[in-house]
DNA sequence: TTACTATAGTTACAAATGCAACTATCTGCA
DNA sequence: TGCAGATAGTTGCATTTGTAACTATAGTAA
């Protein structure tokens, strides 16, 4: 029962990395990929949505929608879906939001009554028009923490990184 | 009012991409580092969670205090929600969760009986067991889609694009 | 037509999450 | 002592999210 070689360690006294077993042995979280990345995910999203976040009462999932039909207009909900990786569901209730809020314009396609053709409303682009700077300021900030070589190689191990990945839907 | 220059494109002919108008066009999400970012690490985090999800009823947000509790034995939660980035509630939760399902063992620290003493019980070994594996091949197939030379700058990458980032609390 | 299947989008319900308020304990200092 | 913060952890409540079921329309073929 107790034959587990449990790392006895004072967590204050440094972390006594139990290295020996090799499959066995705990996950360094602090070098797990996969960790890594949703940290910085996380600290990254939550930077720029502080930026909107109470000044427009806008969440997350909302201001991507608002970025995609600010970059393609009349599409459907689906290809909102499609477009932001989010769920259909997420984005159905995002619209609901931004209709009822009067950012996004909804009207029903001609040929096919099921789909919808949304559009940012002059309001929504007012909005879109004041965020998307401050966006692109983050972006650059964090890159800036990058040489020029360094932003090619992630750019490049991102495509790799991702080519493959199931699409969500 | 309608004076902004919308890009009316066919979403289906590829991204008519409106530049120009350098700090007023939308945003390219596709090449927008944090959605980058945010899509990657989703993808990456919902692969390994599908591995022990349904299989043990075990949240993503367990699974991290497992994880950190199999490498820093007798830590309080304060010390768990500060090596897992969580919110102290969340974890506070999670810690609920993996108490009554017997995966961890709580105890009141000796010197201060406002902390906990926290550590996994011999189940909860042995679901870690199964589950660390997987997660380490889950991040090996992952590193497998980089070069040698492209994961050591994926690493300096990280570490320079995380310093000096809040650390969430 | 009718029936079967697929798709767009919404709704319902349950679980997860975030924030603020709360209890209990500890620390420091008059 | 004893009182005023701090800190560890939990609870309540409102919001968000995920899954599945549902409605409505479309496509296809007998």
């Amino acid at each position: 029962m107790g034959n587990h070689g449990k790392p006895r360690c004072d967590p204050k006294v440094t972390a006594t990395s139990t290295q020996g077993a090799r499959e066995r042995a705990p996950l360094q979280l602090e070098n797990f990929l996969p960790y890594r990345l949703s940290i910085l995910s996380n600290t990254v999203s939550q930077g720029i949505a502080s930026d909107y976040q109470q000044r427009f009462a806008l969440s997350v999932t909302e201001w991507r929608v608002m970025a995609v039909l600010a970059r393609f207009d009349g599409l459907s909900a689906r290809d909102v879906a499609e477009r932001t990786a989010m769920d259909k569901v997420a984005v159905s209730r995002a619209l609901a939001r931004l209709v009822a809020a009067g950012r996004v314009d909804r009207a029903i396609h001609d040929d096919d009554k099921r789909r919808s053709v949304l559009r940012l409303s002059a309001g929504g682009w007012l909005i879109h028009d004041e965020i998307a700077p401050m966006a692109r300021l983050r972006e650059r900030a964090l890159l800036h923490k990058l040489t020029l070589h360094e932003r090619a190689w992630l750019k490049r191990i991102l495509d790799k990184l991702q080519d493959g990945a199931p699409v969500r839907r």
